[in-house]
RNA sequence: GGAGGAAUGGCAGAGUGGUCGAAUGCGGCAGUCUUGAAAACUGUUGAGGGUCACACCUCCGGGGGUUCGAAUCCCUCUUCCUCCGCCA
């Protein structure tokens, strides 16, 4: 959510930043200036009541101490007046400001600078490109059918017990997505982000803080009956432990790594992009997700970079990084790095990581501040990345690790493994 | 599930109808002392709205009520603690 103070100062350079997203604020930014003096008028004619009925009360109180009961007794008549009209303005002023929330939710982030316009994923610029694409058997196969092939995932065995988009993983599949988290997080471990464990399954505050709520309920299980959504990804529960948080400038950063499943809605389309691993209803995540200076944060933002950079050296997997075009943006994150996979199999790039600095965005919601030097408060910028997100990166592995008698595992991974070939 | 108790500023913790936005301690900040630091001492220090700046207003877990007046009384919700029961 935007300040609304920068709305204010800056509406002409919003309006013009948003544009890169193909958003056009400005009824909605009029609107939202209208209602923020309307509120301001409003109140400070609520105020100047209360003050003078706080007055009267006091002179009440004193009218009663020395005994002059009558006098307080016409006084009080007045109070009641004043109450009354204080009533009705603090029900406008409600209404008022609810208005004015609704509408501050509905505008997205201000992109960063560097971000490219365009409006799809098409628009997205690649900035760095690394590893060799590896020249597989002839017949290579999709991970799907390798799946089947070696009996690792089971599809179908996920449909019968839950849906479509929940996998059931069988065997060495199932022991190589342990070893995956345990890599993951032992590798953000020692880059210094504190591993967490959160619950799985958050209340609606956590969802508005983040970002989720309003509007997109759609992409979270809700449970109905108590109220609770399960979490599309960690950001959310992890980024709201510090949820209304006042820190000192001493406790930047902030940094965290946790897994937890993931769980999206996402109808989606059908056909081959969403096969198999490549879109699901539920799949494992390690995410990590850092609280910083504002002066610090883009410097944060390139260090998560680096670091999933390294990982993917580490794995030999091939990829590229995209800096997100205006168009394909999230609607809380500021800038935002695409991390993707190339599976020869598939011959398509595969997403596996997106790193994102929200600035402000998702601390204005929080209420998530730290003092400046002043002694001022001030909001704390926000970022999280995926490092990384399992079930591409496993499509990954299996489709460019294959060979004609097995899929070899990734050295780094072997250890975790307890195997070095799936057959 | 049953019975009690509690929720106050960054933290701890007083405050049971007006003089309370709120004692005190810790922490933070500034200063004195010191070559520097620590200790000690002195001062200062809640958040939000509003204003050029003041004034003024709101906030003592959330919501509602009683009252001229609520941190304080009532209702309700949430969370935590203690005891009993059940259970991995």
């Amino acid at each position: 959510m935007l300040q609304l103070q920068i709305i204010r100062e800056n509406k002409e350079a919003i309006l013009e930043a948003l544009k890169k997203r193909n958003f056009d604020a400005k009824p909605l930014i009029e609107s939202i200036l209208d209602l923020d003096e309307k509120r301001r008028s409003i109140q400070t004619n609520l105020d100047a009541t209360l003050a003078e009925s706080n007055k009267l009360s006091k002179e009440i109180g004193m009218l009663f101490k020395s005994g002059k009961a009558a006098e307080a007794n016409t006084l009080k008549t007045k109070t009641a007046d004043l109450k009354e009209t204080s009533k009705k303005m603090g029900d406008d002023l409600n209404a008022t400001v609810e208005a004015l929330q609704n509408q501050l939710y509905q505008i997205p982030n201000i992109p960063h600078p560097s971000v490219p316009a365009g409006n799809t994923d098409e628009d997205n610029e690649e900035i760095f490109k690394e590893g060799d694409i590896p020249t597989l058997v002839e017949n290579a196969l999709p991970h799907w059918e390798l799946a089947k092939k070696y009996d690792i995932i089971d599809f179908e065995l996920g449909s019968k017990i839950t849906g479509a988009g929940f996998p059931v993983y069988k065997g060495k599949g199932a022991k190589l997505q342990r070893a995956l988290i345990s890599y993951f997080l032992d590798k953000n471990t020692e880059a210094g982000y504190a591993e967490v464990q959160p619950p799985l399954v958050v209340n609606e505050a956590s969802g508005y803080g983040t970002g989720q709520l309003p509007d997109k309920e759609g992409q979270m299980y809700h449970i109905q009956v108590d109220d609770l959504y399960l979490i599309p990804t960690a950001e959310v529960p992890i980024t709201n432990m510090h949820r209304g948080d006042l820190l000192n400038e001493k406790d930047f950063p902030i940094t965290y790594t946790g897994y937890t499943p993931c769980f999206r809605r996402e109808a989606g389309s059908y056909g081959a992009h969403v096969r198999g691993l490549n879109r699901l209803h539920q799949f494992d995540k390690v995410e990590i997700v850092r609280i910083e200076h504002p002066n610090n944060s883009y410097q944060a933002l390139d260090n998560m970079v680096e670091h999933v950079k390294d990982i993917l050296r580490d794995l030999k997997l091939p990829y590229r990084i995209l800096r997100l075009c205006g168009g394909d943006l999230g609607f809380t994150s500021a800038l935002t790095y695409d991390f993707e996979v190339f599976s020869t199999a598939q011959d398509r790039w595969l997403e596996i990581s997106s790193v994102s600095n929200f600035e402000t965005y998702q601390a204005n919601r929080l209420k998530l501040r730290y003092k400046d030097e002043n002694g001022k408060s001030q909001l704390a910028h926000t970022l999280n990345g995926s490092a990384l997100a399992l079930p591409r990166v496993l499509a990954g592995i299996l489709e460019n690790y294959q060979t004609a008698d097995g899929i070899k595992i990734p050295k780094v991974l072997v250890p975790y493994c307890g195997f070095e070939e799936i057959n």
